[in-house]
RNA sequence: GGCGCCGUACCCAAGUGGUUAAGGGAGCAGUCUGCAAAACUGCGAUGCAGCGGUUCGACCCCGCUCGGCGCCUCCA
């Protein structure tokens, strides 16, 4: 039974969906006017693991992440290159798919656009006003807080405490300064969409109470985003779509922790962000290994507890990655087993899948449930110096694929994984850059000049090999000296070789 | 000014009102080994920012202090 943090309550609590077997997610996905960084791949990351541990668990879920691709911002950005705003997010929502697939990330059940949800967002407005809940202005619509008793329940605010301190902008249009638009006139140029009120286009808010209601339904279980969207993004959906229909929206708000950069939030205002692919750009190993390291990495620390972003934390999980590859390397060993430890092992991986469910059932504790899987590596590892069966082993790396799907970790073949850095790619040794001084007022930062990558033609599998068996040739004659230059030439093409007691080797990349 | 979060060993990071405070990384010392790598074994917080309080008992509950951070404006 699943528990999950509920901002709504700020309690834990046991997860029920509404439907059984069914479970409905709508969580907020980015704004396309940019490159994604590291922050947007954790937001990711975890309600994408959320979705695979639910369907792990036995639900449907039928998940809904939108596309904001109508915004001030793509506006801005477009006029900057003079080109349409189409343009703009076509361009990186290409770009959002090439890199959080790279990350293992998969494609929601609807990935729904504001600009195709027109007419659900106008009948959303209109709905709003015949209420009485929102009014119109001079082409503009606002959402009326104080019609809303309620407005504040998520971000635990207070109206009055929103005013005394508030940096918003007086405008003498509204009713009171805490009113925020739901649709708003365009004006030449922009992009817009006849309406009611006039021609214009929906504000942020909107789009996702028309998004999430048309698909999920009026009601739904869990609506999840980043931390900062609790306010007033959350905040207003709650109003505008418990106002509309006079129905609970989402039951449970889920929101995830920043990845920050020396304990400070990464942010765009900020100019410390790294983007995803600029980290699989440097990175030393291929698309498929930076990815889990990645994946590794965002998960090392529970979702709502901030994250720190550094390389020493990519190494880490690097490093703790290539210990269970090199687990993998030997339960792909064949191998003679005893009762005793056979048995030993199967218990091992029950407890461990035991205690695997558990971590996660506990308010997506991947921490947890990282220390249960690393638990059953190093039992592993005793077992097999003891002698286990090569049934049990492939049943062992079975499990670990079985669980490890759930985190999207342990999906790749064994010699897929990358253990050695890639030999001669001067200039790259590390992920992280100096730090980028922050910009000045209207200034864009600075990105480093992009670096070239000079691969050394790898060895083929077959030349290793070879190289390997004469190696062990002159091991047998006690060569060494040749058999050290073998491990040289060896080492230079950033391979490793473990010799093994029976005379032979296993080498690794 | 309002609301909220965090402070656990060298680093990362779980956790519990009362047994030995998970797990990983790094380090040191061993086993194994022609060498190496990997693996294994051992060592490592008498203490969980500090100070009070509640309690038979607190790292865990409450209060205060110090330190760090976030939201209140676009933001994952």
């Amino acid at each position: 039974m699943l528990s999950i943090y509920n901002t709504l309550t700020g309690k834990k609590e046991p997860f029920h969906s509404l439907q059984p077997k069914t479970v409905r997610m709508y969580v907020c996905g980015v704004t396309v006017y940019d490159y994604c960084h590291i922050g947007h791949a954790r937001s990711a990351l975890v309600f994408d693991v959320i979705r695979r541990h639910l369907e792990f668990s036995g639900y449907q879920v039928k998940f809904v992440k939108n596309f904001t691709d109508v915004d001030d911002k793509i506006i801005k950005r477009a006029n900057e290159r003079g080109v349409s705003c189409d343009a703009i997010t076509a361009e990186y929502i290409e770009a959002y798919y090439q890199d959080m697939g790279k990350l293992g990330i998969r494609q929601a059940t609807h990935e729904p656009k504001a600009t195709e949800h027109m007419a659900e967002i106008i009948d959303l407005v209109s709905t709003l006003i015949q209420k009485g809940l929102a009014y119109e202005v001079a082409g503009d619509v606002y959402f009326q807080v104080e019609k809303y008793q309620a407005y504040g329940r998520l971000s635990k605010r207070k109206l009055n405490d929103l005013q005394a301190g508030a940096r918003v902008e007086v405008d003498e249009r509204k009713r009171h300064p805490m009113d925020f638009a739901l649709w708003k006139s365009s004006k030449p140029g922009e992009p817009s969409w006849e309406s009611p009120w006039g021609a214009g286009r929906p504000g942020w808010h909107i789009e996702c109470s028309a998004m999430s209601m048309r698909h999920l339904g009026e009601t739904f279980d869990i609506h999840g985003g980043g931390m900062d969207l609790i306010f007033p993004h959350h905040e207003n959906e709650i109003a505008q779509s418990c106002g509309a229909t006079g129905k609970e929206f989402a039951r449970y708000w889920v929101h995830n922790g920043f990845v920050q950069i020396n304990q400070e939030k990464m942010s765009k205002s900020l100019g410390n962000f790294f983007t995803i692919r600029e980290i699989f750009e440097k990175s030393e190993w291929s698309v498929e290994v930076t990815g889990e390291i990645l994946r590794y990495f965002l998960l090392s620390t529970q979702y709502r507890g901030p994250l720190d972003f550094s390389d020493q934390s990519l190494k880490e999980a690097k490093n703790a990655l290539n210990g269970f590859y090199d687990l993998f390397k030997r339960l792909a060993e064949s191998g003679q087993g005893s009762v005793e430890t056979d048995g030993k092992a199967n218990m091992a991986i029950g407890y461990t899948r035991e205690g695997f469910r558990m971590g996660m059932d506990d308010d997506l504790n991947t921490p947890v449930a990282l220390a249960e899987l690393q638990s059953l590596r190093s039992e592993l590892n005793k077992l097999i110096k003891q002698g286990l069966s090569t049934e049990v082993r492939s049943e062992a790396r079975g499990e670990f694929r079985f669980l490890g799907k759930v985190l999207g970790l342990f999906q790749i073949e064994n010699d897929q994984w990358q253990f050695c850095q890639m030999p001669f790619r001067p200039g790259v040794e590390s992920f992280m850059r100096p730090p980028i001084p922050r910009p000045r007022d209207g200034e864009m930062g600075q990105s480093p000049p992009p670096r070239t990558l000079r691969l050394q033609p790898e060895l083929a599998d077959t030349e290793v090999q070879l190289k390997v068996d004469e190696r062990n040739e002159a091991r047998k004659q006690k060569d060494f000296k040749k058999a050290d230059e073998i491990r040289q030439f060896l080492a230079s093409h950033g391979i490793v070789i473990e010799d093994k007691p029976d005379g032979t080797s296993r080498w690794k990349r």
